[in-house]
This record gives structure tokens, C-alpha cells and sequence, in this order.
DNA sequence: CGTATAATAGGAGATATCTCATACTTTGGA
DNA sequence: TCCAAAGTATGAGATATCTCCTATTATACG
């Protein structure tokens, strides 16, 4: 992680959409952390030391299981919270925060900013908002994405996890955040492959056919639509 | 929908857990509002004149998908808040809830407690953690469940939705909600008749064997504990 | 450097689930 | 009262997905 000296932070929170959220108070805490791809921001079990709210990039949240093993949870990427929930209940367990892309944040040092925070009816406010627009949005995907076959699904999921044209996630993970045995997923990986829309090259592919990945995964969504 | 004027407010109010979510001067408008199961606490679309806070009994929401059907979202039970979303936001497009079973709700007008709540820091965290809380909730179901075949999910089902023992939720709208076929709900429900767990009635089911559901539903929990 | 463990890879048969077809029954209006 | 639409039921064949098995690389670690 580096910290940002270069762009003001004044200038930042001067500006919507931070303006709206934040009270003015917290500049005085506020920094910019920027962090390479594959970087932690937090690690699993940690209280963590900052509330972040995402500026450009993507993350990963992963959690550990009760048989040990590590699991994907969701991708959160610009104007998501991490730590949100350890800001609101301190006893809560935290999660695995690892950097999917080049992510810049706003990093809000807890110990400064929780009094503050927790006592702005406008942050407050939009804090609720952000978190019922999350459980809207899970809500819907969730039950459409439950009535679509895999091809669909991990469509959706390479274009998601994808960085400059190459998917590279390990298929063990993949096939556990899809909720799909690890066979079933190679074989429809080799499907995509056999249509040319993926290429493999070692132990990563690369986007050959990006639409034809775009309209197998947006097909989720588009029949909702036009049905 | 009946008043319920038995009750005292007050009393409710002044104590646990009402006295510490919502702010004392709410209390000349609070209301104790009573549904019969079917009973519609909002008709979707509607903009809803009460928040609602569930103090006992169940409800189901639904939704009219763009295809024009009606579908089941997700049950609520006590300590959840209807019209939620439509307090944060006003345009947002609220959606249909009915009773499942008698339902009694703490029951505020809107029109005269937003401004109250809304500038309220001790209701807003409680709702914001209330949320977080849901989306944890539903993001660990849906990454569990997703793994399991109809026969736990539905055995899950069966035991949300049952009343004293007697499962009558129409089969088109069970099969949306699970996200399966009709046809295989069937077959699959076929079978839980043939191994004794329910007994066909007419178009209802009586639970014969509620501990044999319950070890099939909650095999989707207790393998994520012990394994 | 060598070995244990995780990840990758693919074959084959078993299940779960879907689609399509068809028929009967209930229910809500015109 | 009668019809159209929705719900219920069931059969049969097609797919999607799983489980089990077996090899072959990577990767971590003493």
C-alpha cells in the first residue's frame, strides 16, 4: 500500500460524491491509499485499522470457512464501503480484503472516525442506503441468476474477475464461488474454449470473443427484461 | 387490518428492544397494527403510509417481475422493518406484502416520523446494522445453498412457510422462488410423500415427519459447521 | 533438494433438473 | 352460468451437473 500524496484529499471530499457522504470533520483524518493488484487491505480476522470507501478499482472478499477452506465472497468495486460493518459493531468478525486491480481508496482511520461517523445522521443516512441498495440488488441476482445454467453464470464471473483481457483465477476458487463442482466447471470452460471465445494460454485464458461473453452473461438479465 | 388498542404503546415502546431502536417522541404516533395471515400490509407500487416494525408473526413480499408474473422474494419474521428502503427513499417502488401468518407490527405513519428517524443517529445505526446483518445473512444462504439440491432447499422451504403443520403455498410460486422447474418440484415433493415426511390433503400437506425435514434443511447449515 | 499438498486436467457413469407434451381441475370474472 | 386463465398432475427424453477415479504439474516447506 502507498499512501497518495499527490492528490489532495481536500480536493476529494470538496467534490460529490464524497461531499454528500462524509462530514467535513474527517479531513483532517481522511488519506488516499492506493494499492497494486494482489495486495491485502485487510487481512481475515484483523480489526481493521480503516474504513474504506473505494475510489477506482476492484477487490476481492474472501472469508474462511468452518472445514479451513477459503472461499470467494464478492467482488465490491468504486463507491462500496469496506469495514462498514466493523464500523457499526466492533466485535465484528472481519474479512479477507485483497486487491482484484489497481485500487485507489479513501481510508478513514477508525479509531478518529468512528465517533464522528457514527454520529452523522447524512453519513448514517447514506450508510442504510448504500446497504439496502446491496440487499436489492443481491435479492435480484440472486434469484435470477439460481434459474441459469453455468455458461451463463460464468460468463458473468470471467468478465467480472477479468484484467486487461485475461482471466486468471484459480478454477478451485471459481468453481466454489459458482457453487459448482470443479469437473463441471472445466467442462464448460472447454467449451468456451472450443467456441474460440477463450484462448488458453498456460494456466490463464484470454478474452478472444468478449460479446459473445457479454450476451451469454447479460442474457441473465436481458430476458428479466424483455420476458 | 385492525388497530389493536389493547396494547399500550407505551408500554411496548419503553421497553427492550423498541426503547433503544426507535426515539421517544415517535411515541404519539405509534400504533400496534394486527393482520390476519392473507392479509396485504402494502400493495406493491403503493407509496406505504406506516413504517412497519414486525413484533410477532410473518410475511411474505413479492414482487411483480417485468415479464408480468408475480414472485415470491423472501420471508420476514420478527425484528424486521417493512417500508425500510421507501423511508430512506422516496421514489423508491415499494413492494407487495402479505401476511403469512397473523402478524402483529409496531405500525409509524410516515408522514410523521421521517423527519424524526431520519435525523435520528440511534435509529439509523440500528437500521444500518440491521441491513448489514441481512446482507451477511443472505450472502452466506446463497453461497450455501446454491450447493445443494432441491431436496434440502426445499425441506427449508416447507418448514419457512408451513403453519401449524400445514404446508399450502401454491406450487407455481414455490418453483420461482426455489429457482427450479414445476415439474421437478413435484417429483421432488412426490417423494418426501413416499418416505412419509408429508401426507397429501387435498392441495395441502401435512407434516408428518417435521424432524426428517428438519434434518434435510438443515444439513445445508450443519455441513458448513462440522465439515 | 525432495516430498507433501494443492491445483490442473480429463474420462465415465450416476443424478438432478429441464423441456415439452398432455390432461384434468379450480377459480375469477364477463 | 360459462369460459378463459391459472393451477395441478404426470410421463418421457434431453441436458446439466455431480461423484468418483486417475494422472500430471505447481507450490510450499523442512
Amino acid at each position: 500500500m502507498k499512501k497518495n500524496q499527490q492528490t489532495t484529499v481536500e480536493q476529494l471530499l470538496a467534490q460529490p460524491p464524497l461531499k454528500t457522504i462524509f462530514p467535513e470533520a474527517i479531513a483532517k483524518f481522511a488519506e488516499v491509499h492506493d494499492f497494486e493488484a494482489g495486495e491485502f487491505l485487510n487481512v481475515e480476522g484483523d480489526e481493521p485499522a480503516y474504513l474504506y470507501y473505494i475510489l477506482s478499482g476492484k477487490v476481492k472478499v474472501y472469508f474462511t470457512q468452518s472445514n479451513g477452506k477459503v472461499a470467494l465472497l464478492h467482488f465490491l468495486s468504486a463507491h462500496s464501503f469496506i469495514g462498514d460493518m466493523e464500523l457499526l459493531e466492533a466485535r465484528y468478525y472481519s474479512k479477507g480484503v485483497q486487491a482484484s486491480t489497481a485500487t485507489r481508496c479513501l481510508a478513514l482511520p477508525t479509531t478518529y472516525v468512528r465517533e464522528l461517523l457514527l454520529n452523522d445522521v447524512a453519513f448514517l443516512r447514506h450508510l442504510a442506503l448504500y446497504l439496502s441498495k446491496k440487499i436489492m440488488h443481491n435479492s435480484a441476482k440472486m434469484s435470477q441468476s439460481l434459474a441459469y445454467p453455468l455458461e451463463n453464470r460464468l460468463a458473468e464471473f470471467i468478465l467480472m474477475s477479468e484484467n486487461d483481457n485475461i482471466y486468471q483465477e484459480k478454477h478451485t476458487e471459481a468453481a466454489e464461488f459458482l457453487g459448482v463442482s470443479y469437473r463441471h466447471l472445466l467442462h464448460v470452460l472447454a467449451q468456451f474454449v472450443a467456441r474460440g471465445w477463450l484462448e488458453k494460454d498456460g494456466r490463464s485464458y484470454i478474452l478472444r470473443h468478449k460479446s459473445a461473453l457479454q450476451d451469454m452473461a447479460t442474457s441473465i438479465f436481458a430476458t428479466a427484461i424483455t420476458d
